[in-house]
DNA sequence: ATTTTCCGATCGATCGATCGATCGGATGAT
DNA sequence: ATCATCCGATCGATCGATCGATCGGAAAAT
């Protein structure tokens, strides 16, 4: 349910792993930073200790969630070999489990990022961007390859990265019935659906 | 940019509206009763007539944007014909423009959906358990009719549902260079792909 | 004249944030 | 080894502002 770099204790954790609870479950303005404390077993002050300020708070767990999201996404790649559809295939997989094994970070990453100053949001945009251009890297080259064929880039990419961002909203109930790797070969199949080269007669 | 059931005029009419672009922009609990009052060009005490709380002006925006958006996807597949190839054209289509077309209403009816109570939410989940059954039931007909083909038919309703709705948040910043019919051409193809039989060579 | 609509004033509660005070544990001098 | 000093962390109390909601009465519509 938590990144590693969010499983460690002392107050300053407890305090972001509270905030990403609550900010999860009822929204940034939906959330007061005495929910917060008294979630993290400390008194409203403390907060301020450690954060400048609610927002800045909300930020720090934006742009984590937008890191691990990122990261996973070029491990993932990494480990691909060169074949368009097994690269297609390990970046959507990552997308896909990340979003279903941090529900909530991905939750808040996604729709509480409109809530922060644009200042305050430009890292969680830099990073959008550049996971963005890994996908579009990937189906790039499969197109230039022949393997795959995109009538819209834009549309396309916009649709697989939306695909798997809706499972941070859903998977968390299913999660007993349907397994993650399962949920990721299944989205794999669909994301291949999407690009790959309608098969004409031979 | 508004459907027709809010074009009128009326202090109500007008709160409602305000309401709406408010809770688009900065959500239910980002928004205040003087914001929207203010917006409306009346005093905050005024709501107070016409609604009996702001939760409730909340729950009516959410609601009728829901029937609105049923309403058009149940028209649009009065109008197609039998082929489940129109027919799931024809439902996504209906799907992303009312998502272009009221890009405000929609993201209100569904992002701030979660702070309403569960008896106030009740009337829209309905409404979306029948929009989604409403799709099933189309890919199901060409499923067994043996024009489409699906692996995982839940996730494939949730992928095609999620992709058009991604597009109220999105597509107002591209609508200078991005007709609507074109996008939704764009994601019938999309949809279509999904779904159809991958062709066995003859 | 009656009814509907709206307003100004105001309610108690809660908001995000700040304050000085307090505490335990490390540091340095003796 | 002892004691004085310091410091980061946390506390309780409180700040001004704003929250959602309510009231009686003025204004407008019928």
């Amino acid at each position: 349910m938590l990144p590693s770099s969010l499983t460690a204790d002392g107050t300053r954790l407890r305090l972001l792993r509270a905030g990403l609870e609550l900010f999860a479950a009822r929204g940034y303005h939906g959330t007061s930073i005495r929910d917060i404390a008294t979630a993290a077993g400390v008194q409203s002050a403390t907060l301020y200790g450690h954060f400048a300020s609610k927002e800045e708070l909300l930020a720090e767990l934006v742009v984590l969630g937008h890191e691990e999201h990122h990261r996973r996404l070029v491990d993932a790649l990494m480990d691909a070999g060169s074949d368009p559809d097994d690269q297609l295939r390990a970046l959507v997989s990552a997308h896909v489990a990340s979003h279903a094994t941090f529900p909530m970070l991905a939750t808040v990453a996604n729709a509480e990022l409109a809530r922060l100053s644009a200042a305050a949001a430009a890292p969680a945009h830099v990073l959008r961007a550049k996971s963005i251009d890994l996908l579009g890297t990937v189906i790039g080259r499969g197109v230039r390859q022949g393997v795959f064929a995109v009538d819209n880039m834009e549309i396309t990419l916009t649709a697989i990265a939306t695909m798997g961002i809706s499972v941070a909203a859903w998977y968390p109930a299913r999660a007993a019935e349907l397994r993650i790797d399962v949920l990721c070969r299944s989205f794999g199949d669909l994301a291949l659906r999407l690009v790959q080269m309608p098969s004409t007669s031979p």
